[in-house]
DNA sequence: TATTAGCACTTAACCACTGAGAGTGCTAAA
DNA sequence: TTTAGCACTCTCAGTGGTTAAGTGCTAATA
């Protein structure tokens, strides 16, 4: 990396800061006229010549104003995420907790109603995940027999997710079968992660042939089945706003965000990547790692429960985007949320 | 409605099927040339300009071809249906089956699938949405007790849609409480529609001073608090997709379908409209009693469980859409979906 | 009488051109 | 080291002319 002077990097954040308020190329003309330098517009050209040779700026044309590049948002988020940005705005956290605090018992319910707020909020895409089941802790397990012989099984999560799956049975069983079973589940399985117990299933059931115990094998089965849930779901919202913004008056742009969106494999796997981190995470345009997502940027943080992560929230929105705003709402979502669940079991 | 002679009709549908295939203004040229009638353009012309007068048709501009209006589609799509539209595509039907047949579980992934396969069948946006829990059938009520003072309640309906609530009880119940209180449930309220179940409780809680059980008034307590569902669930997917579509390459437009797509409430107020209705329900343009929906049609049909509703299927397309293909789609999807089930009583 | 051929008219779409405006880089002066 | 001045570049919006498609009308025709 280059060094940068005090001059160079002020000027810097004049431009992106400039050009995350409107679109358009800032040219230096505007950089003296809106942020008060003691210097001329000529000074100006000079220095954003030097950014440009540097990589933080382009420009789209000769005769244009200069863009940040990625680099460049790069460099003024990292500026602002040391200086603790400390963008404060009372009225955006009451909003949070008013619209958040009336749902606070079911996890899935919970997290789809943050991505409204996140998105209203930010008028970028609001998006959460529950983790994925394999990190999570099994609490318990209940098997009610539902229909001939169809048996639903209920996992209860350490975090008050709660799970549910329908599944066929060939033999019918007794609901006092069931209960045998169940208990015996819970016994081995309770506060293990799925993850965990789906390895121990797997590893019992190659040895079934010399423990011969029927109920074990039947339990083992069940397992098989009610463990093979799809992945973390996604929330997602805020689409029709996006549309409003500049960014997206490109119907390529908008093919790729809704892409990304709804192939929701590649988002979540994103997220997962970042799960766990601490504070606030920013993946800029062509850091992400995913090819749909490289004209966007994610800000996203943990939410925690014990210290153990229980969801990520966040947005998604394009690369030029008021990332000062941004980070506050989410790491304060984040915060509260994390907050909230520490309130939930005291 | 004006008389049409079989000459007119046969233009008018004419028109419709090349407009449909392809988005430019359609001339007296090429009806003649692709569709061969025995008549010269200048004929054509005088018999469009008179399907113009009686509304069927009407032009951008005055040296344009001819467009559809919404009337002119309905004329089309009802001669469509009286003949029984017998568009016919195995590769098409033995697609859906294939991508359904794998999880025929639970209800909710179900439809959640379907309306991928729509979406990918047709380009255009597949839809689903079960039914409102109000309609539904209670087939068993359990209560769980899950960690102190909150209580997981688990509804089995009786399309083996399972919906589970966590809620807090401000004394704590033993779980022998519970399970009394639950077989008081299920003994009061198995059989009955969530809505009877709902009149029933306020009815009770009415007289709870005179007759002063206190089990039942717990009860009544907690189905109160359980049965506060949120309505029922909407389903969309291949948003991408129809970007891809010549019909959206305006923004407007996409903002409409995305911000109807997003108010989920208008469209599962839609399907609550049609469902329960027999066949496939097609709804052109201005046809939609809904404002957001205006410039866009939707073709959907009712699958069925022993009769009774159990689910709403379809798609939402622009109104130039390939109505043929769709209906048949849709149709036979619905049908399908409503053997299926009648199968896994069998 | 219904159909057709011919013709004048309308309109959108495309193209090349132009001038204005914004912004640059370079050079020479302060 | 900074600034003023200037020539240069490029986009953008507007203009005008041409083309192609399609219409409606009228008169001729089967």
């Amino acid at each position: 990396m280059q060094m940068l002077d005090e001059r160079n990097k002020k000027v810097l954040c004049a431009v992106v800061q400039s050009y995350i308020s409107s679109p358009q190329p800032v040219g230096s003309r505007v950089v003296t006229k809106r942020y008060s330098f003691g210097l001329s517009p000529a000074t100006i050209r000079s220095i954003m010549a030097d950014l440009e040779e540097m990589g933080f700026l382009t420009q789209p044309h000769t005769s244009a104003g200069r863009v940040p590049t990625d680099m460049g948002y790069r460099f003024f988020v990292d500026a602002l995420v040391a200086q603790k940005y400390y963008y404060s705005n009372m009225d955006i956290l009451q909003e949070v907790y008013k619209r958040l605090e009336a749902l606070r018992n079911n996890l899935d319910v919970f997290l789809g109603e943050t991505t409204k707020t996140l998105s209203k909020l930010s008028h970028y895409l609001g998006i959460a995940a529950s983790p994925g089941l394999d990190k999570t802790i099994l609490k318990r397990i209940e098997l009610l027999k539902f229909k001939a012989n169809k048996v639903a099984v209920i996992l209860f999560t350490d975090e008050g997710l709660i799970k549910n799956k329908v599944i066929y049975l060939d033999p019918e069983f007794t609901q006092k079968d069931l209960n045998r079973i169940a208990s015996y589940l819970n016994s081995e399985f309770s506060g293990r992660t799925f993850n965990e117990i789906r390895l121990m299933v797997l590893k019992e059931m190659s040895k079934e042939k010399t423990k011969c115990d029927r109920l074990i094998l039947k339990a083992m089965r069940i397992c098989r089945e009610a463990l093979s849930f799809p992945h973390s779901d996604l929330f997602v919202s805020g689409l029709s706003d996006v549309l409003d913004l500049p960014d997206f008056a490109d119907l390529k742009k908008i093919r790729e965000l809704s892409r990304a969106i709804e192939d929701k494999h590649t988002i979540i796997k994103l997220l997962d990547e970042v799960s766990g981190s601490d504070g606030v995470q920013i993946l800029i345009g062509s850091e992400n790692s995913m090819d749909e997502m490289k004209k966007l940027s994610m800000v996203v943080a943990t939410c925690r429960e014990n210290g153990r992560p229980v969801g990520v929230v966040g947005i998604i929105g394009p690369t030029r985007m008021d990332y000062e705003k941004v980070i506050y709402i989410v790491d304060n979502t984040a915060k509260f949320i994390t907050e909230m669940l520490a309130e939930r079991w005291a």
